[in-house]
DNA sequence: TTAAAAATTGCATACGTATTCAATAAATAT
DNA sequence: ATATTTATTGAATACGTATGCAATTTTTAA
């Protein structure tokens, strides 16, 4: 047991007093190439080791003008989907010898409540997932010089970094895929409202189907993404006397949610009856219980785009913008009759 | 747009130029209760508004030797139930005026790499889900002065806050349970090996049942804690001649992989055939497609406990340990037939 | 109107580190 | 052996803010 009541912290001057050589020496021991030779090195860690001394990176960052602190927004933490990138952030930019700041918003709205503080810890850089920011907050980072990087949104303005997925792209295959195996009432269950993300989904899906001389079967509302708004938009969409025979979802729990009350409900069999495609392709998709086909976003490309750019934007002072769109795959599990040919034969 | 080339980050000291003020007066501003005049106060806050003025947080916390930023240590970021907890969190304490640095760790031992981060930053606090530290890392906490709370976990040493659910009492439920029912052949699909919350499940189901005169059937093991484990756990346990009638996992991936794998590769009926109880109460499990029986961890009260003994160690400089141990409840679905005579009878 | 109390202000200093600069010590070349 | 280069060192300063203290102004009491 060490003597607890020894509140006081223990600096690089105390190191420098006990090993008998000078503050500056304490802090060229700590800094990786700096200056020493062998033998005041070895002081310096005998009497940081028995002080129990360690480097205050605060301190360090307030002179070095960085704190190696990357903040990330987050929204919508209950969807998995956002887990899985938040988990992969951490890891990675912790690897690269970052450390993250997570500040959590219940919704879009909040975001500017939540960019002031992450300015005023003055992290190096900012990643913004799934949301976009207020034209003031914009300003306030162009001012602190923080460079943003938006994932899985894009900024019209084209004032921001951006990496993200091809929505629109994506509900186009959605649509080519359902009327290649032969559906003829297709519907779509919306995300949350003033989402970009499910604006474009759908955009792309309603726009294939009206180039293929078609149109959109039924819309249905899913109010905040979750599997719950899922469940309730296909009781109103299946309760009709004319149902649709295929179900686009915004994203995955909304897919999930439809077809738990389609089988487990109205004992509809998927998908010979009724064919349903996501979006996002979280983990539970593959499960067997869903075997979900969905549109895959790739995640870990987007992630690792994500961290080169803004560690990019942090190094170079240059303020150069960059927006990356990447394509989603359609990946083909059990929940859908898609345009294979061989499979419809099946 | 504004000037993006003025790199120079403004301080405190610019706007007191500006204002006309000393720098004083500026700071004063920005500090609650500060004794400043309300026409000084009017022209620092317009200098700082023209200068896009945001205090510098980490400069400040140097000399109010606090940071106000709580470390979060999160091991399984995959698990639902820790986002869940990650989530709430990060909500409540950014509500409080703390920011939280998350630290990701793949395993239990990567802990011992994370935490100097996190001292380094000098948190204010520490909070590590799921797993203990070694006895050379509790030191260092101890050293450097900075509270620790451990959640979902104990300490045996006593050296450590800790809030968790009575993991021992849960499997005690759950066995007191399925044998009321009449059950015969209780099985069980263990966790990550090393973990206590595994252990404990383990030994409290196992102590009852052998209470009551019987023993333990089958078990296996669970590998990771995930989904994909309790699948292929489940199909080691059902593809002998004599199957388990009962099966408690020690989470609710588990027991959600082994409930699609007993219907979909066997077509077992679930409860009718088998019972499966989970632990924790993730969102999925009151899905209808699982409606799973399980020991409901109370996540919100944990979360807040944790939170309100962490703030008390960092006000109280007194070194007292608390140690809370909740119970965890039986919430009833449709994965098991359980003791309630009623249920039975139908 | 004057004396006392209260509020406001600026100066100077501290927080813990990194880094420039000049000075010293060590190593190498001549 | 000396001259020259190179490596090490410590003193001093800067980063941006908060705060004790003394000086000043304003307010209140008498």
């Amino acid at each position: 047991m060490t003597d607890v009541k020894s509140n006081k912290r223990v600096s690089s001057v105390d190191v420098a007093r006990l090993a008998g050589v000078s503050q500056a020496a304490v802090s060229r021991t700590f800094t990786p190439g700096g200056s020493v030779s062998a033998k005041t090195r070895q002081k310096v860690l005998a009497a940081a080791k028995k002080l129990g001394y360690t480097p205050n990176v605060i301190a360090r960052s307030l002179i070095q003008q960085s704190t190696k602190i990357i903040g990330i927004v987050m929204v919508r933490f209950q969807n998995p989907f956002y887990s899985t990138v938040l988990g992969e952030f951490t890891r990675k930019l912790n690897e690269m010898g970052y450390r993250t700041l997570l500040l959590n918003v219940a919704h879009s709205k909040e975001i500017d409540e939540a960019l002031p503080m992450a300015l005023q810890y003055q992290v190096d850089g900012i990643i913004i997932t799934s949301a976009t920011l207020s034209s003031k907050m914009a300003n306030g980072c162009l001012r602190a010089g923080t460079p943003v990087v938006l994932f899985n949104r894009y900024d019209s303005s084209g004032n921001f970094n951006a990496i993200y997925c091809d929505s629109v792209g994506g509900g186009r295959i959605v649509a080519d895929a359902l009327l290649d195996a032969g559906h003829q009432r297709l519907a779509f269950i919306a995300g949350e409202k003033d989402t970009s993300t499910s604006r474009d989904r759908e955009k792309g899906f309603t726009e294939c189907i009206q180039e293929r001389g078609s149109k959109v079967f039924l819309r249905e509302r899913g109010g905040d993404y979750t599997y719950e708004a899922g469940y309730s938009a296909a009781e109103r969409l299946l309760k009709r006397k004319k149902r649709p025979d295929a179900i686009f979802c915004a994203n995955d729990l909304l897919a999930m949610g439809a077809m738990d009350y389609a089988r487990g409900q109205l004992g509809i069999r998927v998908p010979q009856e009724l064919s349903i495609i996501g979006f996002d392709d979280i983990p539970m998709a593959s499960w067997p219980g869903y075997s979900l086909t969905t549109i895959k976003q790739p995640v870990d490309w987007m992630v690792d785009a994500t961290i080169e750019r803004l560690i990019r934007a942090i190094q170079a002072p240059v303020a150069e913008i960059v927006m990356k769109k990447v394509h989603g795959i359609l990946v083909e599990r059990d929940s859908a009759r898609t345009g294979k040919l061989e499979k419809v034969a099946v």
